[in-house]
DNA sequence: TATATTTGTTCAAACGATTGACCAAAATTA
DNA sequence: TAATTTTGGTCAATCGTTTGAACAAATATA
């Protein structure tokens, strides 16, 4: 009962007695084919239950109205929220996207690209994993020439558009509350310094002392995947220091969810004894008393100004207009 | 720099001054083909960085090499690892896996199927959506000769392969847990009971409570969307109970975390006044005090096992076998 | 009425890879 | 040596759709 084979512009045509390039023209609206029979193909095509084959418009077209995006993580309401909206706008304009997500692994990542090339998709869309240093893999895509569109973590290294909020400011508007809020020992559980965001996270996390007139102290500053796991040791480490910090600001929600692991189990008062702050809006955030301040990330104008950037790079061919850098202002 | 052609087999051909059927068979291992040749092939291959169009692959083959895979969520620990996994065992056969999420929404499912089936997918993977209770789409994809694996959300209505745990045991295992704690009213935040999935953890409760002489209280059995949302709103009902429940399990971790976020709210002690289950096993679960007990979805098992069946599907074309059902044993 | 333009369609060649039929040369067997 | 098999390819059709060129018929213009 399943077997039947699928119908094609060619049974439509016999059906009519006109040729398959008619059909093609009149599904695709060409302004040489009369309404007649352009209702009439309609209609056939309706009752013979006909689904266009892309593989097959795509190879002659050249283009496969595919779109790939890769996420450090999926279970991240930040990434889940950027894609959801961008896939939102993509679908609007014909494309459909291949989610993939590198787990933070930059041999994963690799695997990914390949794989995306290799589906022949028209352009990618990503964020980098914690993990990667090495950016070859992502110039191989605009060598190739699809178009790369890179949003919250990139690097200067990658040569594409980018979407993101301001990681110095938003930071500098963390530590600052924190200050506001009598902190004087602040420790930073960061995330690596080799990615743009985080150096520039640190970067606003030393400002917003110095503009305090307060010390920078090393042993506070912690490079780390950003991990729950990860969260947890730094958090350790910072208890074992000789003075304890008063606030811990992570870099990302996952490692301050570790860290208040780590607290509840000394039984440490959060926040009177230390304060924990995230970056994120993880839904958990809500859970702590009083809950974690964290900055809105703006995922969905991320999400949706990606898509914009994506499908503008497709309309203009030309290629050779400048990189586009669009910064999101940040809010507490 | 960039408008470069892509290198085809033809380009190949032309090097080796052999024919592109030749370049296409050494590059195929077939046999007919001397290793002297398709080594000369493989390497002129590598000096033009051939890649090759899966799209005319696809197209002659009559075989993407695409699954897709619809998710509810994919800002969820358990969706999240379990499309890892399935990745995973998809990769080793050559397949690309397109993820798509419903966020719970039925219009959004049907979109996903229109978009997967359009993209020419092998097969599709699929868990339901909370709010689907019609599936013509899913039987839709069926009749179009699709192989569909369904994995943790379907119904009995989808005649398809299913991968799951055995819901009924496990929503026992959880309120058999509460009861040995001592609890004497538990109610139950549940997901809709049209849901196969819901249905049996509903079930799962009865029996147990019935299994313990417990009365079963109609107004402690709340049918919800599970979100976190929803969880809040259903915690406030329970609440306005005239008697309160002293247990609460939620079908759902997100709509269990709605529920402690209310208690914290009112200042209600848990699981001293009222304990909290769900069902997931989100990282946040870590966070309550003591932790909220969980049942382990088995989402690697179930990963891998949903994309073995899909491979087995695709080789057996004889696709008369049976429907396979796997129920896996729930543990605490 | 003769000529030019427009309209509606057909024709044929793509897109890039695959595959069975076919064929010559080389190797094996009798 | 003649007959047979094996080896290593070539040829041509095909997957389903698109697209510019070509063309006849219909319509408009001079």
């Amino acid at each position: 009962m399943s077997k039947q084979k699928k119908t094609t512009i060619k049974d439509i045509a016999n059906v009519l007695n006109i040729t398959p390039s008619a059909v093609s023209k009149a599904l695709n609206n060409h302004p040489r084919i009369s309404q007649k029979t352009r209702d009439a193909v309609i209609q056939v095509a309706k009752n013979l239950n006909y689904q266009p084959n892309r593989l097959a418009s795509a190879l002659r077209k050249g283009k496969s109205n595919l779109v790939g995006v890769i996420i450090p993580r999926t279970n991240s309401i930040f990434f889940s929220n950027v894609v959801q909206h961008m896939e939102e706008v993509l679908n609007l304009s014909g494309y459909n996207v291949i989610m993939t997500q590198s787990n933070e692994s930059y041999t994963k990542e690799c695997t990914n690209i390949e794989a995306l090339l290799d589906t022949q998709v028209d352009g990618i869309i990503a964020s980098l994993a914690n993990e990667t240093t090495n950016f070859e893999s992502y110039n191989k895509i605009i060598n190739n020439g699809v178009p790369l569109i890179m949003f919250d973590r990139s690097d200067y290294e990658i040569d594409a558009d980018y979407i993101g909020i301001d990681d110095v400011r938003s930071s500098q508007l963390i530590v600052n509350h924190l200050i506001t809020q009598g902190c004087k020992r602040i420790a930073h559980i960061a995330g690596y310094s080799h990615t743009r965001i985080y150096k520039n996270r640190i970067k606003g996390y030393i400002d917003s002392l110095e503009q305090h007139q307060m010390e920078i102290n090393e042993e506070l500053i912690l490079e780390s995947n950003l991990s729950l796991n990860d969260g947890r040791e730094k958090m350790q480490q910072l208890l074992q220091l000789e003075e304890r910090p008063d606030a811990v600001y992570a870099a990302g929600d996952y490692a301050a969810l570790g860290a208040l692991q780590i607290l509840k189990e000394h039984n440490i008062k959060v926040p009177e004894e230390i304060a924990v702050v995230g970056f994120s809006n993880e839904p958990f955030t809500a859970l702590t008393s009083p809950s974690i301040t964290t900055i809105n990330q703006h995922s969905e104008q991320i999400g949706k100004l990606a898509a914009k950037a994506f499908i503008q790079r497709m309309d203009e061919q030309n290629s050779d207009s400048n990189v586009t850098n669009i910064i999101l202002e940040p809010e507490l």
